[in-house]
This record gives structure tokens, C-alpha cells and sequence, in this order.
DNA sequence: TACGATTGTCACAAAATTGTCACTGATTGG
DNA sequence: CCAATCAGTGACAATTTTGTGACAATCGTA
């Protein structure tokens, strides 16, 4: 089922446009304030955000601003909602990362109409480089890895290693394999490289550390999901 | 069972890969024509179709074109195989839709890894990690970067760097709006931090380095295509 | 043309990353 | 239980990456 964030503080308009998503088999969130929607919509990722203009704390073209801006969020379509009267003032904006835009007042029904578009869109044209498994979080445009929601610093090897590992989770992968894979060489033999990465990783993935298993005689392993 | 087509003209090759996949518990076919191979893979729709880009009547590029074409076969996960000499010059066209390449000469036994791989990503979120833009290639799986059939080393503050430039070509990016996304900062005010980073950039791509524009007083931009 | 503002270049030092080695600890098979 | 084999650890040095500031070059404009 896909997941949509109204962030509108009419309630009643908030209302009117989760009654119409909900019947049509989205399930929906609202809330009423820019800074709060924005922190949702960072911490849940739906599909896509209906966002008005006119809200509380932080206005509709800086949420959007701030979505365009961090990874976790960029990729998630926008549907803007706008008073007749800012329309031409704030369009420009919506160039820049709004994928469509209704101005109020307007029928529910088109409403959903162009949510509808717009995934349906957004589908044929998959781009997500963010890859999870478990408590990781890849994502493979910043470069950056999340362990439980929060940011860990990895070095490029060690992404690479970790990344590797969580994409083929489930299998053991060879010592030869990983060195092959990560650094372009494939001789071990006597060298302790490997197994010091490995201590590495494990020591900044803290308690996940032990997701990653040992296989003796093999290499290593990270268990599905 | 899982049902794989194999789309490859050099028999031994084919015979080979068929063997280590059957093995793994897949249900293969092999064919050695890339016109016929196409009209299989539409009447068969495969889980997934190996593709060596030299074969006869059709090549390999065409065929992949095709397969993106039509609906039947569109979302077909797609494994390449090229002669190393070919590789960069055709990585162009695998942005469009391969999931995944290989360069002869290859391990049978990570051909059946890679196979896997990308099965198991396709059941969770379809995606390609390799994104090319004019003369580069970057692909985020690896964290490698392709300019001109060339490997070319990047440090991970250049990748993101060049990345974000490329995925957002034709729109000047501002100086703090990239100070931001790749440093997590936003104060350059003084120091030469991005502008030394463009031209290591710069160095490094050679020729090409021309691409990254320099918008005066507001930052940078890498042109579309 | 001359000026001020902006960007490019360079050398250098600080910081981060990486690989190796000697050693310790753990596991396996006999 | 012992010996052999394999993995983990910590310290260290080499290397790479990164940021900075001084200075040069360039651009736009008055």
C-alpha cells in the first residue's frame, strides 16, 4: 500500500483530501505544520506529500527546499497545494521539484486524480539508490550509511565492503571473492587486510557488529533480513 | 523455479554459464542469435535474460533497446556481458537498462553470485546503481567512475561532488547549495575548499574537465547531455 | 582602462584512511 | 588434550585525502 503525507493546517481541507486518498486505498498521515512535516516526511519517506503553501513554522517552498536538498528525501514526488493568489509568485519554485500543483479551492476527486499521476509516473522511472537491510541504511548517491536512523561514518572501503556483503545477504562470500570484489586483487593468502576491515566495521556498527558472522574456512557472512 | 535466458553466441561460453546457473537450481535456456533471442524473451518473458552485446543479427545493445520497449519484457532484469574492450563505450546504453555487467573473461561461479544478486534486489527495489551522464559513468554500486571506456579514480568528496553535478546537469548549483550537500555545511565565505575540489575535478577528468562550468558568482554547473 | 569582486592555482600541513605485522585467541580434527 | 589452522586485535607507518591561506588570474563593470 502507498503512503501519503498531507502537511496542511486547514484541518478541514487536511480532512476532505485523507478521506478521498484513504477511500481510494492509500493509506494517509496529515499533519498540520511545516517543520514537524518536514521531520516526517525525513523520518517515514512516504511515496509522495500533498504540501500547501501556507503553513505554520516553515512555509510550503522551504519544506520543499529542504526535501530537494537532503537524499533521504529528494526522490519523493510533491503534490502543491496553493491559494489562487500566490500562484504566479511562488511557480518558479515549483520548477525546481514540485511535480504537479492544484490551486485551492479544488475537487477532491481531481485531487486524487493527479496523486494517481503522478506514482503512476514516478514508477515507470525508478531511481532510488537507497538500499536497506536490517538496521542499514545505504545510500548510494551521498555516499552516506545510516545504522538505525543515525549516521555513521564509514570510509569508502568500508561502504563498499559492508554493501557488498548486505547485497548478497544470506550467502557466505569467500575471502577471495571480497577481495576480488573490493580492492581488485585476489590473493590473501598471508595478509590479515580483510579481517582488520571486518574489525573495523564491526567496532562502528557497534551491536549490529555481530550481523556480520565469520565462516570459518570461507569468509563472511550477513544473514537476510 | 527461477527461469533464465541466455542470449550469447560463442557456444562454449553459453554451455558454460548454462551449466553453473543449472546447477545453482535455475531453469536455463540458451540461444545464439540476438533477433530470435528477442522474440524468446518476449514469448518466454524470462526472470532474467544474460546478454552478451556481440551476437549475431541483432546486437546486444539493440536488443536491450527493445526489451525497454515493450511491456512485456521492460521489466526484465537484464546481465550483459562484454568483451573488455567494449566496455565503457557501451556502459551508456546499460544505464537504460541493464542491471548489472560483466567483462570477459569472467568467473562462472560470480556470474551465478551476480545473477543472484540481482534476482534478490529485484524483489525488494528495483533499481540500476549505474548512472551515466555524457562521457562518465558513475557506478554507485562500486563506488567506481568511467570517463571514456577509462577508469579513473575519484576520492569519495570528488564522486559526490561530480554526481550531484551530473544528476542535476543544466541547473547552476550554487556554492553553499553544494557546500551543503557534499561537505553537510554551508559557510565557504573564505576558504577555497570547493573551488581547489573543482579543480582537482577538473584535473583529473582531463579534457572533459571543460564540462564543469563555472557560473560566475553563483557556482557551478555541468551542462545536460 | 582600472578597479573590485570572484575564481583558479599552488604548496603545505593536518587529518583520515589504509595495509601490514606480530601476536593472541578460538576452533577443529585427530 | 594437543597441535595445526584460521580469525581477531592492536600498534604502527605509509599513503592518501582534505582543507587552508597566500597569491595570481580573470571577469564584469564603472
Amino acid at each position: 500500500m502507498q503512503n501519503i503525507l498531507i502537511i496542511e493546517d486547514e484541518v478541514d481541507i487536511a480532512e476532505l483530501i485523507a478521506i478521498n486518498l484513504h477511500r481510494e486505498g492509500f493509506s494517509v498521515e496529515t499533519i498540520h505544520d511545516g517543520r514537524e512535516g518536514l521531520a516526517l516526511v525525513l523520518k517515514n519517506q512516504p511515496d509522495l506529500v500533498v504540501l500547501d503553501l501556507m503553513i505554520p513554522t516553515m512555509d510550503g517552498y522551504q519544506v520543499l527546499k529542504e526535501m530537494q536538498r537532503d537524499t533521504r528525501s529528494h526522490s519523493i514526488p510533491v503534490l502543491m497545494l496553493t491559494a489562487r493568489s500566490q500562484i504566479e509568485d511562488r511557480i518558479l519554485g515549483l520548477e525546481k521539484g514540485a511535480d504537479d500543483y492544484m490551486t485551492k479551492p479544488f475537487s477532491p476527486r481531481e485531487l486524487v486524480l493527479r496523486v494517481k499521476a503522478i506514482l503512476k509516473r514516478r514508477q515507470s522511472t525508478p531511481s532510488t539508490t537507497v538500499f536497506s537491510h536490517g538496521p542499514f541504511v545505504f545510500d548510494k548517491n551521498n555516499l552516506a550509511f545510516y545504522l538505525e536512523e543515525e549516521p555513521v561514518n564509514l570510509t569508502a572501503t568500508e561502504f563498499k565492503l559492508l554493501l557488498y556483503l548486505c547485497q548478497r545477504s544470506g550467502q557466505t562470500q569467500d575471502r577471495n571473492e571480497l577481495l576480488r570484489a573490493v580492492w581488485g586483487y585476489s590473493d590473501d593468502a598471508h595478509s590479515r587486510t580483510l579481517d582488520t576491515h571486518m574489525k573495523r566495521l564491526r567496532q562502528k556498527l557497534g551491536e549490529s557488529g555481530s550481523l556480520i558472522e565469520t565462516v570459518r574456512g570461507v569468509g563472511y557472512l550477513v544473514p537476510d533480513i
